[in-house]
DNA sequence: TCTTGATAGTGTATAATATACACTTATTAG
DNA sequence: CTAATAAGTGTATATTATACACTATCAAGA
């Protein structure tokens, strides 16, 4: 070996997902030094025979019993003192879940994870607030450019429910009339053909993705 | 140690330049196995005190001979066989490098060292076509929303010299008059009112980045 | 010194896109 | 059958992007 190999490398996932108009991130407290006690980032070393992504996929479904989430690159963090026990990378992660499988969290050890709202963030351990601002940075710059937001919806979906994940996101309301143009312009939905009868007013359309859990990039 | 230490970390970095009108990257001679002989993009190990950046210029320094370049993250590249010696995560960077200050590159093991065209690239060691490919995809798609051009251009230029950055970057030719009104609207570059006096002909007035090496984004 | 050739520099009209804005429709509950 | 609630729709205006052609300044050479 001409070079040394003295690195651990770790995944940490940020992992997103709306509830009850919130934009939730899921946290694990953790049970050992260093940080014990404190939340943190979902995530873990990465195996000698194991991919980036699936160290990512394993770890969120070991830890918080998700899976099948979306999953984006997001940045990697190496800077010598970040973990006191020794060199270790971080390659994080962006993930996003669909809304209304929430349920799928209650698995497993999962009195220490847990949904916290962005805005209402305790402190994290490690540099894991650096990560999850970075992360919170990338969605809601790149919900304006790709169909990202979608990843954030559940298989079918109102209109009117697309909007409030656009306005939540994007911190400001959108017009009812303008939002449905661009949407229908962007020809990343389409109608299921079904309808959503959910009290005392007129059924809502529903719709699904074009392109599944795909992210295309708008013009 | 809770946790495996046997990856090794490496900066890879791809440098961009523009010499005569056509889009350079700038590639080393490997002297060793694996891949001897063959091109690929500079870059080293992370030394055991050493940041990512840091390294990442370091190895520039020394492999290239360049130095004061921006540099940006770009993504890391860790699948389980990208290097036959072991595992060997590499986290690569964007560089671009100022036009006009090509002759740096002939310092040192210059010879090992190149600018070739992007247009001409012979095949590259390891997974480094799939680097460099990621690489021209973020300098071209971001070139339209940030000042992420001025990095190429040299402390002083003309608005000419601009456009055509622009057009060979884009690969398509551009209104002289509308690329003015764009430029001048974003509020990222200004007169030093100093002239170029270049031939037979009008001269032109030198420009400056208003945000020197910051990149900045364009609402 | 006058003509030629070369690049710098400038404005306007039209098309395309984005924004602001209010009423009608379909449904359930009482 | 009336009231309440959310779904669904179009148009006029403002803003932004595009297409397009001539004048200005200089150096070289006749």
């Amino acid at each position: 070996m001409i070079f040394s190999a003295d690195f651990a490398v770790a995944t940490d996932i940020v992992v997103f997902s709306i509830l009850n108009q919130e934009l939730m991130v899921l946290l694990v407290k953790r049970g050992s030094a260093p940080f014990e006690g404190a939340w943190a980032l979902p995530g873990g070393f990465v195996r000698p025979n194991e991919g980036l992504e699936s160290c990512a996929r394993r770890e969120l479904e070991e830890e918080t019993g998700l899976s099948d989430l979306y999953l984006e690159q997001l940045y990697s963090f190496g800077d010598v003192d970040r973990d006191a026990r020794g060199r270790v990378l971080s390659v994080a992660y962006l993930a996003l879940m669909r809304a209304g499988s929430h349920k799928a969290t209650a698995a497993r050890d999962a009195a220490d994870s847990q949904w916290i709202a962005v805005s209402r963030l305790p402190k994290l351990a490690f540099d894991h607030d650096k990560i999850l601002d970075m992360a919170g940075n990338r969605l809601t710059t790149k919900i304006k450019y790709s169909s990202l937001a979608l990843q954030l919806m559940p298989d079918e979906f109102t209109l009117a429910e697309l909007q409030q994940v656009h306005e939540i996101l994007s911190g400001r309301a959108l017009d009812k009339r303008n939002f449905r143009k661009q949407v229908a312009a962007q020809n990343v939905v389409i109608e299921t053909g079904y309808e959503r009868i959910a009290g005392a007013h007129r059924p809502a359309a529903l719709y699904r993705a074009v392109h599944g859990r795909d992210v295309v990039y708008l013009e």
